[in-house]
DNA sequence: CGAGATTACTTTACGCGATAAGGAGACGTG
DNA sequence: CACGTCTCCTTATCGCGTAAAGTAATCTCG
């Protein structure tokens, strides 16, 4: 259920992704009441709003004021709008880290990480056909700049390019999934492990026979103190993401 | 657009999931004609075959001869569906890594990612909200048993078994989607950038001095053997998760 | 054996999604 | 002023999940 990018044709899409020069003026016609921004800003809004789900062609028309038919005068369809907005909202990003590499590269991965935060629909954007807009290159730009520091050769750099970026974006999207589970169905994680957990023993008495090793990693948890401001699983992702990362940059290290 | 799992009531899906006896004997009304077992497979077969996005209630009637509305006598509404397809599926997967740390946990990390490339549509339920059935804590218990030869604690291995989940994950998915985009666009990898890449240099110009880091790779990259059988993302992907597993089993070693 | 309860499955219908098709009106140029 | 062009609207189609209500099959009980 990926929504897929850069699918439509390129003659049209790659113009309007890099702000080519408009070539527009003494048109018939009467004046156009919006311009490609106004949409792409207005979707990115419902987008952040309501989740990639709630970003239909009617909602970004509605914010708008005008029906969804009117949009497709400036894009093509619904996936060249979603390029746009995938590009337009990687603007954000930081173009340049300094420093040594490893706070470069570690710096790189927060920030990506907070953007996905802010923009979970981002996540559901296929990586498989990239945009190739300006703003995903000054991405990639930015962490190979960082990375020049390690001496690694292309090819390990092109994996630990996408090691880091499959690595981010999955902790991320368990964290905003988590949040987007809770809003969605008005169940806290704790809620909803309330309801099951009790079945679970009911549904499974042997459990602990079984699954001994879980068990035992639930003991160790047991033992730990409890950060009661954020919910279980965006605490999971995020203790996930700080100590994979130092562990993925310590395998780095080990190959330099 | 993530599906989410675990959303309906757990006192209908639970033991639907752990197989919990029937109880049903010498009621009125017809036969059934059919049973869960039977929709959850021709489920996986719809969904393997034509992708999540192609797993529709009526799809899965039609592949077994009734209405959409037949299959909700079986199982309350789709995502209990999706619930019962995930965690039988998982039972694919093997449940003992025998050997050394290290080597029994690049099988299990193997044979992941061999599974998400049969059943890409797993990729698409969120691990938000776990499904929590008996095959899917088969597969955590199996890693975890791996992982207690490193040593670790409880903490850093909760961390490790994250990390590699969404690393395999994010590797796959690389994968699974770039073949879906092809048989969805008609376009190969190659196809699709030879669309796009003069159009790249004609609305940037000055690619090469804004991005010289990504130009440096693209020269190591033509320094390269190329493996002409498999498409381009799919090797890519291929790559980056070999490579990447390597370098994070590095750094799992260099915690112990 | 017939009646009534219960269950399996069907048909129909609703609202919402993307977008094709075609029409109405606004505007620049001849 | 009229024509060609462009914007934007209305309408319509198809597919989705599933609510509602109807029909028919099969049990238990009298």
């Amino acid at each position: 259920m990926a929504v897929f990018a850069a699918q439509g044709d390129p003659r049209r899409s790659m113009p309007l992704l890099w702000r080519a020069p408009d070539s527009s003026a003494g048109h018939p016609g009467p004046k156009p009441a919006l311009n490609v921004d106004v949409i792409v800003d207005a979707a990115i809004a419902v987008a952040d709003a309501e989740g990639m789900a709630g970003l239909s062609m009617r909602a970004v028309g509605e914010r708008l004021g005008c029906t969804a038919m009117a949009l497709y005068t400036y894009v093509a369809d619904k996936s060249a709008l979603v390029d746009l907005m995938y590009d337009r909202a990687h603007a954000e990003l930081a173009t340049d880290y300094r420093g040594p590499w490893r706070a470069a590269v570690t710096a790189w991965a927060e920030d990506l990480w907070a953007f996905y935060l802010r923009h979970p629909w981002v996540l559901t954007v296929s990586q498989a056909r990239p945009v190739l807009g300006p703003h995903e290159f000054d991405v990639l730009e930015a962490l190979l700049r960082a990375l020049r520091g390690t001496g690694l050769s292309g090819r390990e750099v092109r994996s630990v390019v996408g090691t880091l970026s499959h690595f981010v974006r999955g902790a991320a999207q368990m964290s905003a999934e988590s949040r987007q589970a809770a809003a969605a169905t008005g169940l806290s994680d704790d809620d909803w492990w309330y309801a099951r957990s009790p079945l679970l023993s009911e549904v499974a008495p042997d459990f602990a026979e079984r699954y001994p090793e879980i068990c035992w990693l639930e003991a160790e948890r047991a033992g730990e103190p409890v950060n009661e401001t954020v919910p279980y699983m965006e605490n999971e992702a995020r203790e996930t993401f700080e100590v994979g990362l130092s562990i993925l940059l310590d395998g780095v290290s080990a190959r330099m």
